[in-house]
DNA sequence: GATAAAAAGATTGTACACAATATAAATTTG
DNA sequence: CAAATTTATATTGTGTACAATCTTTTTATC
């Protein structure tokens, strides 16, 4: 039989792998913030940015496959792209149901201004190079464990 | 001078590190749903009760520092709790300004009903204790270091 | 080919995060 | 000790996340 103190030791905010998994992640959206200010953009229509300097052009569906992310949180957010002029959302022809999102000139443009926040932001976290590979690792690992 | 390419992969959604932790952050608050559904709390609510199960009684600065999350967060959420009859929300009579939290009798037999929920949370990460503590150590690492 | 089922987005509602500002109490300073 | 500053919390506004539901279009199935 377990004691009461063995019992609360495992609900320690120090002995939970959530917290420090969640802090960090919140700690490094922050630390993104002053880059991002100067593109005016937030770190959630930065990760989709990155998709459409790499895809060109994707679907809402894929784009929700690549981030993890649902219509509800990416319709808004989509949408909000649209009106600072970076994305177009266009119906698909093939099938009207799709949305096919593709980048404006000024969209693409932003990619040389974004062009160094990687450097920047791994400078800033001053992991190793081993560390970051490790972590990045880890956390793959997880997120695939967890999303079956 | 650097290639459009070269440029390019530095941009690539898979050689970011902050895209793996965010998503594995997201997947992990997921993964905790189905057991706090349970206590009708959410993540963040859950990680409240953590510091308090912990400490009895704390203000919402001290809660504030140890979750690193401020008053425009807290307060709201500590109000749901309130409501829930899981915490109580009074004033200091040696500082008018501060809000102590205290956990009510409910709040506090809330503890045992999550009990296993660590455990089982583990067991869901697929983690082996090593990596679960090498995960923990670079993101407490990480944190520490973006908060100055 | 009409009807049922599935798929793609959009919408609604709840709950964070966090910046910026406001308010009130406590503390410091002149 | 009055005025200025600081501190603790609350409020407001913006932008995610995500569950649940709805609409429209496409695809199966009879």
């Amino acid at each position: 039989m377990k004691s009461a103190t063995e019992n609360s030791n495992a609900l320690l905010l120090e002995n939970q792998i959530c917290f420090p998994l969640y802090s960090a992640a919140n700690a490094l959206i922050r630390a993104y913030k002053p880059f991002l200010d100067q593109l005016d953009i937030t770190y959630s229509q930065y990760l989709v940015m990155l998709v459409l300097w790499q895809h060109r052009a994707v679907t809402v569906k894929e784009l929700g496959q690549q981030l993890g992310l649902d219509s509800g949180t990416l319709t808004p957010l989509l949408k909000r792209l649209e009106s600072k002029g970076l994305v177009l959302r266009k119906r698909s022809t093939k099938d009207e149901r799709a949305r096919i999102i593709s980048l404006t000139r000024q969209g693409k443009s932003l990619e040389q201004q974004a062009a160094n926040i990687p450097r920047d932001l791994f400078c800033k976290t001053g992991l190793s190079p081993a560390q970051a590979k490790q972590l990045k690792a880890l956390c793959q690992q997880l997120q695939a464990v967890l999303d079956n």
